[in-house]
DNA sequence: TGTCCTATTTTGAACTATTCAAAAGAAGGA
DNA sequence: TCCTTCTTTTGAATAGTTCAAAATAGGACA
């Protein structure tokens, strides 16, 4: 099923602004929004920003995208939805790489105590130093997360 | 071992703005930054804003906090670190809960596949509607989190 | 195929959370 | 007590995101 069926499905109107999100998403998985409009902008060079907030929180609302907030990064966004993968990012670079869930199919969707909650996601963050930056070859492409020289404690 | 002595074996010096910011979180956890510079003000009426963020930023790194964000949140910070405990926060009306590791000791530290990064920190994130929001009670406290009015997909 | 209604996008502005840089102040070892 | 250095403050700037109203375009239906 492609995306303007989902689109459908949904009972969102399909709109070239939101393929080109899906397709941007689909291309560059764990893109920010500013990351979506730079590449939406290559078939659309007129979207606004504004659009692609739009778009984004319209299908994460319907779930049709998935959204993590990593600390000190802006939001990212991907297309992979339903089934239970988690995401590893580096400290140092703020590299995101996609982990399979180790547990099961849906294991962390069963807290020991959901204290009355009614939980939907589970969004398991792994947070290291990915091989690069430990081999000294810091922050190649992205900018540092944290600043390099932190004395450890 | 009280703050102090905590302070000060990870070489850093013992501040009222340190030990305020810890009793703080001490008191209330999950805190966003606003809220820590408010509860710190009610001993420390003049301290800045702009301290209490350089007391998390440096605590944090230092290992003395910890952080999480949740989306469409501000940054939280707590004084639970060391153990392996998660978090549960209601996507109506950002309540958070802590929730005990469920899998056993420090599960969630070893991923399926760790893409050569060395992993340090394992958060889970669950996210869900809690009992007062589905009971209609919604947003009692905090502002919603989500529109009340999504209509589901 | 054209019309109309409504969902979507755009425009323009505002706001929140957070960081930067330089100067003033305090912790704690000598 | 003094001096050095770490911390805090002051003042300003920035990134990321949202708000509101007007313009535009899907797509159901005639």
């Amino acid at each position: 099923m492609d995306y303007s069926d989902r689109l459908r499905d949904h009972g969102l109107r399909v709109t070239r602004q939101r393929l080109a999100v899906l397709a941007a998403l689909e291309d560059r998985p764990h893109s920010s929004a500013d990351i979506v409009v730079a590449e939406v902008r290559r078939d659309l060079p007129d979207v606004s920003i504004q659009s692609v907030y739009n778009v984004l929180n319209d299908l994460t609302a319907r779930g049709l995208l998935r959204r993590f907030s990593p600390p000190h990064s802006p939001a990212l966004y991907e297309t992979r939805v339903d089934d239970n993968h988690h995401h590893a990012v580096c400290t140092s670079c703020g590299r995101v790489e996609d982990v399979e869930c180790a547990v099961g199919h849906a294991p962390c969707l069963t807290p020991s105590d959901d204290h009355g909650m009614a939980i939907q996601i589970a969004d398991v963050l792994y947070q290291g130093v990915c091989e690069d930056c430990r081999s000294g070859a810091a922050g190649i492409a992205a900018a540092p997360v944290l600043p390099q020289g932190t004395p450890p404690k």
